[in-house]
DNA sequence: ATTGGTGCTACATATTACGTAGCGTTGCTA
DNA sequence: TAGCAACGCTACGTAATATGTAGCACCAAT
């Protein structure tokens, strides 16, 4: 379990390119939806796992690790919060939100 | 291999929430990658494979499947292009590219 | 001392991705 | 008309990831 990070050539992408390193972080599973869900707010780690529609405590650990890595969270006293970056990050996610909306109504 | 459409669960959603049924389609090897270089025009099947730093043809033709089925690309005489759906979705993507280099900086 | 909550880890199984080889087709060009 | 090259894939074995269930070690309150 590589954590992708730019320069590391991983899964997904041998350059290494900031965008492909970053898609290939995020192209895992959980792991847009963790950020999603830590937008509302800190969660401690069954809460969180039970806001991801009960994601094995396997994927989350492991999902949980590689984002810290990637200094997109942090665990704190109150539990695991969104960096100022995963914050930033969540700000671009959430038009894709509306999105996903618009193209529901398409099927 | 479900295709994660709104409305059915499927891997890392079994609520079919709109957004979770995006992210988890979005959220599997090479499928934003894909949107990614698209954007830059249409290309062939193999031309495709080229620009995703030769992506396995069995992973690529899958996923061709699954973003074709929800309606973000399809193929044309000219090769696999965006649909107008899957260009919008890219102009939010887009962003991210440039949030992918301040982040790069970080490490 | 027991109870209940926490953050995890172990482990077996299932799913997904990869890499390589190569098939069937089409469109040249010799 | 035979040969060749490029096309879009598919087959198939192996490797990497994800899942689900059980439960451990720790802590605080009862």
């Amino acid at each position: 379990m590589t954590l992708p990070l730019p320069g590391n050539p991983v899964r997904g992408s041998k350059t290494g390119q900031p965008i492909m390193a970053l898609f290939d972080l995020l192209g895992r599973s959980w792991a847009m939806g963790i950020i999603w869900n830590l937008s509302e707010g800190a969660a401690t780690f069954r809460e969180l796992q039970e806001r991801c529609e009960s994601v094995s405590p396997t994927t989350l650990n492991v999902r949980l690790k590689e984002l810290a890595g990637a200094k997109l969270l942090k665990r704190t006293v109150d539990g695991y919060t969104l960096t100022k970056l995963g914050r930033e990050l969540f700000d671009l996610l959430k038009p894709i939100g509306k999105f996903a909306k618009g193209w529901s109504k398409k099927f």
